[in-house]
DNA sequence: CCGCGGCCATGATGCAGATCAAGAATCGGC
DNA sequence: GCCGATTCTTGATCTGCATCATGGCCGCGG
């Protein structure tokens, strides 16, 4: 059996009731993968002062909505978030997995109404950013400006290498192509990069990866055998990084 | 046997030999869709003075590759583009189709790098964006950072609906919504909805939409049977738009 | 006019992953 | 700490599309 880490903020401790939580992006660990890259002390405050921070979401509370009037785009504190579209028919497709100190909503900003839906897949503490601020902040910060530009351009991107993902490769190449995707995350926040909880269920990387819950269960089973995965329910180690490497790249 | 319009320029017609074409963003019938949108007389001059047209892409001809140094976005004249990154393998995944009036290679913003490659369909005109230069300009013209914002926020949601259709739809269904999403393009562009010559190979439509060339035929040759299109090689006739939206929206 | 190369169509067969089914493990509420 | 609900695993079977194979068509150069 495997310690709990599900509640654990990964930046200062969250006061319980208050309306606003005592965290700033200056102190906050995540500020150099999250927004404020480069820029100095005195731009800082101003973005610091449009930045809201609300009591942290608990498992399966709704960030946001498909169809709800855009306002802001949102940045992951603590915890995870997975962001989803449904399709007319009522299922939904998963679009992404969003961990600390990663942006997501930006896809509200081209009809000024959220084209996906946000839902925390556990505790999580988020960063709201009204984006009519930032706007308004990045005509007269370039860095800013530009920092922007980049973030929407990194989310195109990386939906592409989705769509790749789904189109040429096997389900094992998929799976692989993700549990390196969140160990890769996990370093860049100092954190392990060969064992990790998964914050979501089978079914959401089902969903993700265009597979069904089946084929991620026997997945890992199989990686397991083949010595390349210790998998106990969410708790995931990477035992074989070169394998799973392998794994991931005979087509990708 | 159809006429063949694969040569004619939407816009004004192309001088043959001179290092820039005559045309402008203000006479430009695709203004309205294209960049400068919202945006004054004045402004517009500003725009236009940035904006480069070199000659003509011909047919196959690269508008940018995979890893070169990014230095402009760009906008479709006339003909036809194709968006694709190369996997590691050496296959090529197409991430998108570009009709006059659209914008593309925005993906090489948050590396400063291309993404992606693109292609040209058809003999095509380009116009280039330096991407420093506009974003110059746009710091100084909140319209215009507001339409760039909107512009990438777009791509963003068109991106997932293509994973959300290789994820969960089957081969008519993807065959259908692509073929809907070109219809309206044209007709966005005031060209017939119902009738209209494909730019892309069979298996540049299947790579685009997972699926391998004979599986595009046979879906072609069954919806021909069935009576919703009339294919006549590239020519493509939609005779029964409800039951193509039909077959589309089984599941999306 | 013929012959060659690229593109397209269509049939036969195979397979990866979906679907169906049934248990086992884990979670969450009381 | 128990019990129902949910999530996960594993097996058996089915199926949509890939793969393989072949032949037709069209455009182009000689």
């Amino acid at each position: 059996m495997s310690m709990r880490l599900q509640d654990v903020s990964e930046t200062a401790p969250l006061r319980s009731c208050t309306h606003e939580y005592k965290v700033n992006c200056e102190t906050c660990r995540l500020s150099k993968i999250c927004l404020p890259l480069a820029i100095n002390h005195q731009d800082l405050e101003q973005l610091e002062s449009i930045i809201q921070r609300s009591k942290p979401l608990q498992k399966n509370e709704l960030l946001y909505h498909e169809g709800t009037p855009f306002q802001s785009i949102y940045a992951v504190r603590s915890g995870a978030v997975k962001g989803y579209r449904t399709t007319s028919d009522g299922r939904e497709q998963v679009t992404g997995f969003y961990f600390p100190g990663e942006i997501l909503g930006m896809d509200g900003i081209s009809n000024n109404s959220h084209a996906s839906s946000a839902r925390a897949l556990e505790t999580s503490a988020i960063c709201a950013i009204p984006f009519d601020s930032l706007e308004r902040l990045s005509a007269s910060m370039p860095s800013l400006q530009r920092h922007l530009f980049q973030l929407m351009s990194r989310e195109i991107t990386e939906d592409q290498l989705l769509i790749t993902l789904l189109s040429k490769n096997s389900a094992d190449e998929r799976v692989a192509t993700l549990l390196l995707s969140i160990a890769s995350r996990n370093a860049r926040r100092n954190l392990s990069a060969s064992q990790f909880r998964l914050p979501m269920s089978r079914v959401d990387i089902g969903n993700y990866l265009g597979l069904t819950v089946e084929t991620i269960s026997r997945v890992f089973s199989r990686m397991q055998k083949n010595g390349i995965l210790c998998v106990d329910n969410k708790e995931i180690e990477i035992l074989d990084q070169e394998a799973l490497q392998l794994a991931a790249n005979i087509a990708n």
